[in-house]
DNA sequence: AAGATAGTCGTTTTT
DNA sequence: CGACTATCTT
């Protein structure tokens, strides 16, 4: 392909960015502006016209997917395969290396890898050997805690103490749950990235190997980075000025997991030398819809500024619909989609977001009501089911018997007789004599057990190992459906009546198919060649570890939830949430539930950096939409299992009045009278009924002070306000009990 | 040990 | 309301 070819169709800015020189450049990408794009088309021209060797350059991006899209992009545009070239997820690259360096890792030669379920379990172990009180410390937030210290880049020896019984009893937990994780050799998501950043600061030989490899580093979503990951590029890149990071401040909203949006200021003082480019011309949405969404945006503060414009027309208005109810707000939502494919527009052109997945039911209900075809994204990905992680335990087992946590999870599903008291025991005698479950039951079986519980525990014994015999000879597909059958977890499953065991059956299928159609070649998007992995162990040392196709198939189904599960292309309704539709556009897109309490979510608005992200959270969702946007809200809410009365998000107010049409219901339903409110009476004088409270009405307590109703929910006597204190922050105060006294 | 019933609690989740 | 756990009953 020509040079010119590859800067042909890109804007002004994009082109910039694409053939400047080389040295490092932040690229400032607004949502829709051809940031891929610009990454991948850099990367082209990186390697046509500046010859730079495709062997020295590292993409570094957060989703499988985004990677793999990558590489296809380039070689599409470079009209062919490039070799060498490492382009993955922080974590896929993390894994890679410490495969490739365990030892200098001090990791165990065929480490595994912990997903978030397996580390939760793992933690809830550990917390009971501790003999923690499960009410008084949960095990989520001990992971919490561990998870985010690793973001942090913190082992225990890191962390003081300070005598907080709340950092203390975590600490404790953290310690105690490393070690556990170095004796059974397991390695959860954030360890993959602290010890690869380990790996590098511990080893100056192997850290000089590949910095003097990857001359070129590029980050897809930089604004995602935590501290951990931006250490280990900041690392990398070392002093050589040449690694360009690609993101967007206002679409930070992965805060709450330890993303920094401040690494993009951090990266301009480290790389003084860096260019900045501001890719604002959006070539998606209608100028109304990047109108509302500038309007938006510019209510945070101390952003890097960005205006989002287009040289296309303004569009229609964005409506806004007012729901009696949630049900008749999936109504709505469903009317106008029947009209859009009445239209001649395909139902995959549409996307229903959310703030939270609960949300969907109601909408998944009509959905089938009214038979249009619909697809949810999130909840739980393929590989997360319990029925696909089950039957993977069995094939891990096949794969070594020592592992633990598999064997814990399926030695008794289905159910043969062996309960937890016996499992206790196993476990107990494993602990004593420092082995693995695996070996305290074989010893177990032959004595110390009453006859029927050590029947059960040998026939489990025996089934392991007489798989083991039968897959020998099998392949990988083969392998799969043998155990899925002789395992007991197919007729298991197919007792479990209803849809439920249906789906589950189906999904057990699936995983045969998901066996035959794995391909270990595509597992590394890193396409390297054999110079390369031999150049970088005789640097390390290490063995080169052969990894069975079954070994390499678990690996993928830790690190790769299942995304592209499913058959992506059917045509129907998009459902997801919002963090989900990143990166996604739709022609026609409804943003569901806007309503102060769900979105922004009540937990977030207390701190204003939470309620910030809430409002990035916002822009990201408006700026999905191509054509249409619908924001909709239900004046009712059922929540928990009682009704709600929200007061239309606050979103919604600080989009320009003029761009937003109120839509009524296109059929004549029978609705009850409705307080409808008007869009120019958004967050004024909504009364809390039969309290004499307004919303926006000052209010004083007796003990918090001087504060602002700004929300409310229920009635009666279990009717709560919340209330913004002005030395308190925001409460949630009962009505009956709070004594609140109006001034003006 | 397994199945049934009674509490509990309630964001978002790239890997 | 409904998913997930803890506790009770057979």
């Amino acid at each position: 392909m020509a040079v010119s070819n590859i800067l042909e169709s890109l804007n002004e800015a994009q082109r910039d960015a694409v053939a400047g020189p080389m040295g490092s450049a932040l690229v400032l990408a607004g949502a829709g502006s051809g940031k891929t794009r610009v990454l991948t088309h850099r990367i082209a021209w990186l390697i046509q016209t500046e010859g730079v060797s495709p062997y020295s350059i590292l993409a570094v991006t957060f989703t499988n997917k985004a990677a793999a899209e990558m590489r296809g992009r380039i070689e599409s545009l470079l009209a062919m395969p490039i070799r060498g070239m490492w382009v993955g997820t922080f974590h896929s690259i993390a894994h890679r290396l410490l495969r490739m360096h365990w030892q200098e890792a001090g990791l165990q030669q065929n480490f595994q890898i912990l997903d978030a379920d397996d580390q939760l379990r793992l933690v809830k172990r550990v917390m009971n050997i501790l003999n923690l009180d499960e009410k008084k410390w949960p095990a989520r937030q001990a992971v919490w805690f561990i998870n985010s210290q690793k973001d942090e880049g913190l082992r225990p020896k890191n962390i003081e103490d300070n005598s907080d019984l709340y950092i203390k009893t975590h600490l404790q937990v953290y310690r105690a749950y490393e070690e556990a994780c170095e004796r059974g050799g397991m390695v959860d998501f954030a360890e993959l990235l602290l010890r690869a950043h380990e790996l590098w600061l511990n080893n100056s030989s192997l850290l000089q190997h590949y910095k003097d490899r990857f001359s070129t580093l590029l980050v897809d979503e930089f604004q995602d980075t935590n501290t951990i990951q931006y250490a280990w590029l900041r690392v990398l890149a070392g002093d050589r000025d040449n690694i360009t990071v690609v993101g967007d401040d206002d679409q930070s909203i992965y805060g709450w997991r330890g993303a920094k949006i401040e690494n993009i200021q951090r990266f301009t003082n480290d790389f003084p030398n860096s260019r900045t480019i501001r890719l604002e011309q959006n070539y998606r949405s209608t100028g109304n819809i990047l109108k509302a969404a500038n309007g938006l945006i510019t209510q945070n503060v101390g952003r890097l500024g960005k205006q989002l414009w287009t040289d296309g027309n303004d569009g229609d208005l964005i409506k806004l619909y007012a729901g009696y109810n949630e049900i008749d707000e999936a109504r709505y939502i469903i009317e106008c989609v029947k009209q859009w494919s009445r239209d001649g527009n395909r139902f995959c052109d549409s996307a229903v977001l959310y703030r939270s997945n609960a949300q969907s039911r109601v909408l998944e209900e009509a959905l089938l009501r009214s038979r249009l075809p619909y697809r949810i994204y999130g909840g739980h990905r393929f590989f997360e089911r319990a029925e696909i992680r089950n039957a993977l335990a069995y094939m891990r087992l096949l794969e070594g018997r020592d592992a633990d946590a598999a064997f814990e999870r399926i030695v008794n599903t289905p159910t043969r007789g062996i309960g937890d008291r016996t499992v206790e025991e196993i476990r107990k005698l494993a602990r004593s004599k420092n082995v693995s479950m695996w070996r305290a039951a074989s010893d177990m079986a032959r004595a110390g057990l009453p006859g029927r519980t050590r029947n059960a525990v040998a026939n489990f014994l025996k089934l392991i190992n007489l798989l083991e015999e039968e897959t020998r000879e099998a392949d990988l597909p083969d392998l799969v459906e043998i155990v899925v059958e002789q395992s007991g977890l197919k007729a298991y499953y197919e007792k479990e009546r209803g849809e439920r065991g249906q789906a589950r059956l189906e999904n057990l299928a699936e995983l045969v198919t998901a066996a035959r159609t794995f391909d270990p070649d595509d597992e590394f998007v890193f396409d390297d060649d054999a110079f390369g992995e031999q150049s970088a162990e005789q640097v390390g040392g290490s063995e080169p570890v052969e990894l069975s196709l079954l070994e390499q198939f678990l690996n993928h189904a830790a690190l790769e939830a299942g995304e592209g599960q499913g058959d992506p292309n059917q045509d129907c309704v998009q459902l997801m949430t919002m963090h989900s539709a990143k990166g996604l556009e739709f022609p026609l897109v409804f943003l569901a539930g806007m309503e102060e309490g769900l979105f922004p979510h009540r937990m977030s608005l207390e701190e204003p950096g939470r309620l910030e992200e809430e409002r990035r959270l916002c822009y990201v969702g408006v700026t999905r939409a191509m054509k249409q946007l619908y924001l909709t809200y239900a004046e009712t809410r059922r929540m928990h299992g009682s009704d709600t009365y929200n007061r239309p998000s606050r979103f919604v107010s600080e989009i320009p009045v003029e761009l937003i049409q109120e839509v009524r219901s296109q059929s004549l339903t029978v609705r009850p009278a409705s307080r409808s409110i008007r869009v120019s009476s958004i967050g004024k004088d909504v009364e809390v009924e039969g309290t004499g409270l307004r919303l926006g009405q000052n209010v004083i307590h007796a003990k918090f002070g001087e504060g602002v109703v700004v929300n409310y929910e229920g009635e009666g006597k279990q009717a709560r306000v919340q209330v913004n204190f002005v030395n308190e922050g925001s409460k949630w105060l009962m009505i009956a009990y709070a004594k609140l006294e109006s001034v003006s």
